[in-house]
DNA sequence: TCGTCGCATGCAATTTTATTGCACAAACTC
DNA sequence: GAGTTTGTGCAATAAAATTGCATGCGACGA
């Protein structure tokens, strides 16, 4: 991993549809070279996947939501069990599991309030170890990045 | 937006390493038909990018961690200009200004904790309009996707 | 210090993939 | 129902990725 690795995962965080020959003069390699790199860089598991980010508003997709939620139970096997359920929504982008007042965070992607409200009604039923949960609603964004400064 | 162009932006949300031929025979398109649908949605900005998602272990950020933030003064501009310092961070992923009690949370991908102590110095010095600040840590993440429903 | 080994590199040939022109068909408009 | 728009598949072409090979550089041990 030396400079020129680090400079192929950045360019390639943000803009992995460029070709090789593009990224192999702007690193100052050559075509072949670049190619062997991004391979390594592949096959060592640093490049997880290549995705298409699409753009929430135009995908029908345009509120964002955050739901911190605290547990009944609060054993590792309760906090697992309601991590799996929430990250079988698709509208569940992110579950994590925190230290702090809370037990666990989800971030939602949602078309409407109507889909909040179903979500809720099958996350949060009686029988689903949740006590009490919190929706704060995002009004702004200023950042919303894949990208891991290396 | 069919039935195939959602499905092709499925498909590219989760690979979009995939070469056309292969996208194309899986939605039963031509490879040129195929290619004419995928170009259409990037120019209509549905696909808003292509880009690389590394491994956050194996690229050295390992700690995830997210702050909420009360403000001193709520206005509007206020919120925007900590956004804005907010979002200059690399190690800042997220920075959303949100409705509830307090007023932005972040997401942060951290090396270590000289990291995290080192972003909070710049972030929440005397002058800059946080009343108070809450960090938590992820523990365990049960899910953590760009993939939106379509 | 010199020789050797391992590894990354560049070049050029080859293979694979993306792209385009074209003719045709379906849907939509007037 | 004629004309227009839009999408499609095929085949040719262009562009890009991939590979084999020879070279060069640095690390290591004799």
């Amino acid at each position: 991993m030396d400079r020129i690795d680090k400079k192929l995962l950045t360019l390639l965080q943000q803009d992995a549809s460029r070709t090789n020959a593009d990224l192999a003069a702007e690193v100052g390699l050559s075509p072949s070279s670049c190619l062997r790199r991004i391979r390594r860089l592949n096959a060592a598991g640093v490049i997880e996947r290549v995705v298409a980010v699409l753009n929430p508003a135009k995908a029908g997709r345009s509120v964002k939501a955050i739901i911190t939620v605290e547990l009944e139970r609060h054993g590792e096997q309760y906090v697992r069990r309601f991590l799996d359920m929430a990250a079988k929504e698709p509208a569940v982008t992110q579950a994590y599991s925190v230290s702090g007042a809370t037990d666990a965070l989800l971030m939602l992607r949602l078309k409407d309030m109507e889909e909040l409200d179903a979500l809720t009604e099958r996350l949060f039923r009686e029988e689903s170890n949740v006590a009490r949960y919190y929706t704060t609603f995002v009004i702004r964004t200023g950042k919303d990045t894949t990208e891991i400064p290396i």
